[in-house]
DNA sequence: GATTGGCGTAAAGACGGCGTAAAGATTTGC
DNA sequence: GCAAATCTTTACGCCGTCTTTACGCCAATC
């Protein structure tokens, strides 16, 4: 498991730091992938597989806390934020959204890189199978951000891939609705519970063979949503 | 875990800052192990397997930093480090003997939970173990909030499981009456002991062979009930 | 042997959570 | 800039769960 050429996707605007943290990255022996935007990110963490990503929060196109949820919705690939913003808050809706470290600018390398030492320590280097789910007659390939029914492929929408990898990670067991909430629509919405009836009955929709009576995405009242597969 | 009760280690010797922790964790639903020095905390870590410690570095015993190293020799629990010094030599030490983040006080409690709940995520588990109960042909699995009877599936309502956790948590110990309605009911309900009724007669209903004549779940006159398992 | 308190049992009512639908607001893509 | 897709908001009916209420049983007490 030794991270010699781990590759690491650098999302962040500023030339200066960009430039100063793929010298600092590269003469560590790491792969850098640079990308200046949300929308970049989002694209190069998808076909780049980066073994870790550092992400900055403020980007021209948007929050880098979306681009977080993005990956997170697929990937368990460490995420590390960088932030000019100290606030309790920022700090809260980054970690909960998916965020495995915080580090607030300016920032010693050293630091930095000892943090993405400790981040990259003990990642199983994306061994191929797992990722897959089957739900009778549907297929969902969570690496992939691919699903299908009897061979024909099924459209889910961004918060809907949230939301199933989030009761994914968690296959036969109780998902809270506090960490759904959390983890999809972020620390603000964590009372917000009819947004989960209206993605579950959604999401139902489209897996289900019955939606009507659900088999594999069941509601535990009171306390959240339990995925089952075959 | 997400969220079924993860145990987490405070190796702190602070009082006050235990306290703190200890609350502020509780009311989080984790189970907390305490422990003052770098010797208790060796023990305590390897005898509860907590599933996260937070480990305090300036220890009366030693460095914090040295537990660190002795707890990384056999474990991948994540490790969140505590400290009053924010120096960058201390923190990458720190990180490269194992930790997995570092905080440095005072810190925000909110910021904590949030580094508590990411490093929590994706930890999986070892499941088995004590937290499933056997009652004769019913099973009860603690962690993914099931039972089971003979193989199918039982259901039970959020206060059923609250009330039967707080019985399994003393299992073949009688629980106050008392105790049982603060903990399912809140500390309102102290009194409304005809609750308890009810809610026994529902769990031996889907729980005992026979409801009739209650092996599991025993009455104590006066007193409480207490729950025996195989 | 009557009485009292604690427990078990049953059933009806109240409440809140959940599913469902549809319209409005926002974002995305062309 | 427009159209389509997506997300958010709002509203309502149903059903499960919880609470309330009532009554029968047993054991202990007097």
């Amino acid at each position: 498991m030794t991270d010699t050429r781990a590759t690491i996707l650098v999302v962040e605007d500023e030339p200066e730091i960009r430039r100063f943290l793929r010298s600092a990255l590269g003469t560590e022996g790491y792969k850098v992938v640079e990308a200046g935007s949300v929308k970049r990110g989002a694209i190069d963490a998808a076909s780049h597989k980066p073994d870790l990503a550092i992400v900055d929060l403020g980007l021209p196109d948007g929050e880098g806390i979306e681009l977080i949820r993005q990956v997170r919705a697929w990937s368990p690939m460490p995420l590390i934020v960088l932030s000019a913003r100290a606030g309790e808050a920022g700090k809260i809706a980054a970690l909960d959204a998916g965020a495995n470290d915080y580090v607030i600018k300016p920032f010693g390398i050293g630091e930095l890189l000892a943090r993405v030492r400790s981040a990259l320590r003990g990642v199983v280097r994306p061994s191929g199978g797992g990722h897959t789910l089957k739900l009778g007659g549907t297929a969902i390939d969570l690496d992939a951000r691919t699903a299908s029914r009897d061979g024909t492929p099924i459209h889910l929408t961004p918060i809907e891939y949230r939301l199933l990898t989030c009761l994914a990670r968690n296959t036969g067991m109780v998902v809270t609705q506090g960490q759904l909430l959390r983890e999809v629509w972020g620390p603000a919405h964590e009372s917000d519970t009819h947004y989960l009836r209206i993605y579950a009955k959604q999401l139902r929709d489209k897996l289900e063979p019955d939606p009507l009576q659900p088999r594999y995405l069941v509601t535990e009242t009171g306390i959240g949503y339990r995925l089952f597969c075959d």
